[in-house]
DNA sequence: GCACATAGTGTCTAAAAGGATACCGTGAAG
DNA sequence: CTTCACGGTATCCTTTTAGACACTATGTGC
């Protein structure tokens, strides 16, 4: 998506702000990967494939910075990292679900139109 | 966002498809404003401040397209053109709702953390 | 001594998104 | 004669996004 500035707030509706949080290539895939449980960095990176290393950095960070993932670093060798999801983003399950539910009843009939 | 080329098609899962249709800074919007019932350019232009003219044409172009809406046109001067969502545009109505209520009951919190 | 795995960071660049501004035709109103 | 409303277009320019690629540290296994 095109990006709203970062937290100009007052602005827009509650739909269009709630956007703003989920906007970003990635983030609502990484958000519903999560959903089933703690990953690792490179369990999602396997999990999404397209994804390079410095996006799902990014997006990894601006989730946490907005509080709906969890991030714990484990101090060993080979690194440890984890996400998971803050009750926060937990909170997002409706909209993942109805989102998934949606393309899975519809993608296919778009797609087939478009083609 | 990004963006997603168009129709990439069989990469990613569908919720990550999904969401290519409803890309767009102000798509999400205009479709929650639609569900309410059939709006015309201008009103829409009201409802949703700060969106341009052209990103307003090209929203509803792309909407337009991928079958979420539909534009009739009245032939009359000065111009009357309708836009009201399609059956497709209405099956997003979960999606819509579950993104609003999360927002209402989400954003203050998350908003007075930022600050 | 070499490569490997993890979880990154840095830089550079191309492409896309989106904003600003000006302009168009028509008919009715003043 | 001028202006207004409507629903756009056209052009230009800036910002944002995100992809490619190289590089890092550390400990372990071969």
């Amino acid at each position: 998506m095109p990006r709203v500035l970062k937290k100009p707030s007052s602005t827009g509706c509650s739909v269009e702000r709630a956007l703003s949080l989920i906007d970003g290539k990635w983030k609502i895939v990484i958000l519903y990967k999560l959903l089933r449980g703690t990953l690792r960095f490179n369990e999602l990176r396997r999990l999404i494939p397209g994804v390079t290393q410095r996006m799902l950095t990014n997006q990894l960070r601006e989730l946490e910075a907005d509080g709906l993932i969890v991030r714990v670093v484990y101090a060993q060798v080979p690194p440890r990292v984890e996400y998971s999801l803050s009750a926060r983003g937990e909170s997002l399950e409706p909209v993942l679900l109805a989102l998934k539910d949606w393309g899975d009843t519809n993608l296919s009939s778009i797609e087939a139109q478009a083609a």
